[in-house]
DNA sequence: GTCTATATAATGATAGAC
DNA sequence: GTCTATCATTATATAGAC
């Protein structure tokens, strides 16, 4: 479970232009190019305000010809999102939302290709559209299953409320993701490379492992606060 | 540190119209109502989306006296940013940074009054703008304290990384701010009220004491994996 | 498929009366 | 302090030529 390579696909590739060892991004369709600035501008700056005519300068077309193959700015966005969750999460890694900081690892092993959907992704989580729930539930299901595993194979701890934590560990595995921003300027490096997530790597297993609370003092307390109720 | 109260500093109260119990919220000054407006949609829906118009309507002025008070709409979006962090935060919650979770469930306790300010404090930190910056530093700084108090009483494990591991118990604390769409979800309720707050607080001290991994197999494999490099 | 030119609506901000 | 009226700009989207 670890090759993860086959290159992405990048699709919509141009049939016409397209000798064998080219520049990859060079001979993409202009409806691929336009998907493609548009997915790093409404992740860089968000949806509302990127303009329909700065994806198409980015994309190097006309504002008309970005409407002619979406046929709207909340068109464009669409196309975006299931770009971004059906082509590159689920057809190039079968188990990505039960691995989302393996798939940033490997993604940021290719920045060039990887990086504006990182962004985009971010913002689908968090700003409650349906497409983010759908992948939100995902990966929940996803890690509930993982910890099932673990939890039988006698290396995970697996809570009374399965679920409920299952919510909680993939919440807390979206943090690089989410707060990304800050993270990296913990780490003092440019947002969040793949050093920089190495370098949280230990921290976060120990915190996973070790537990914050050296004894269950404050989980009493809370049982018994709640239970006083 | 418990008997939170002391109505919290709504400011702006128009001193002719302010017989001593009437409506606290009817008799602000326009300028207030436009500030408590633009926090509430800001929040609500994101600045960019957001019109100097729609906050003139909800506030009952006309769009002309926004920019009258506030210069421009950047201006309103920063009396805004002061507002929720120097206002509500530092003056009403001396140790409001030091205990994000605890600050929630007590402006939970508020909906009326803080609801719109937690939406809104959730996108400050997540957009990258300056103050959320500070904020969020604050906040890791508070909590290095926190957990090194608790590790002098014993009661906490402080990691090797000191920093690092306050950086990531911070980031977790903000979790339910940043995630409230999902979290509300998963526990079934409509966002994320003081009741759902309460049903999460078993499960996270679960994990934050007992840990997901059962024991250091995770770790030294990675351990010894960055080791190889 | 791709463009130029344009329609139409909405936006942030201003001017000036009261 | 507050309004009405309006300006200048920019936005999305359309029409129609090539």
């Amino acid at each position: 479970m670890c090759s993860a390579k086959s290159p992405p696909d990048l699709a919509d590739e141009n049939p016409a232009d397209s000798p064998a060892g080219s520049g990859p991004a060079l001979d993409l369709t202009a409806k691929a190019r336009i998907r493609n600035a548009a997915l790093e501008l409404f992740g860089r700056q968000g949806v509302p305000k990127t303009t329909v005519r700065a994806v198409a300068e980015a994309a190097g077309v006309s504002p008309a010809l970005v409407i002619h193959h979406f046929g709207s700015k909340d068109g464009l966005r669409r196309a975006c999102d299931s770009y971004v969750i059906d082509d590159l999460m689920k057809k190039n890694e079968q188990l990505a939302s039960a691995d989302l900081v393996g798939t940033m690892r490997r993604w940021l092993a290719e920045p060039e290709t990887f990086r504006p959907a990182l962004d985009y992704l971010s913002r689908l989580i968090i700003d409650g559209a349906e497409a983010g729930d759908e992948l939100f539930d995902d990966v929940v299901t996803s890690t509930e299953a993982m910890i099932a595993e673990g939890a039988a194979a006698g290396t995970m701890n697996q809570a009374a409320d399965a679920r409920m934590q299952a919510v909680l560990v993939a919440a807390y595995a979206m943090v690089p993701l989410l707060l990304e921003h800050h993270l990296g300027r913990a780490l003092g490096t440019n947002g969040l490379d793949a050093a920089a997530l190495q370098r949280m790597t230990i921290p976060t297993l120990e915190l996973l492992t070790d537990g914050l609370y050296s004894d269950d003092t404050y989980l009493k307390a809370a049982k018994a606060a709640l239970a006083g109720d």
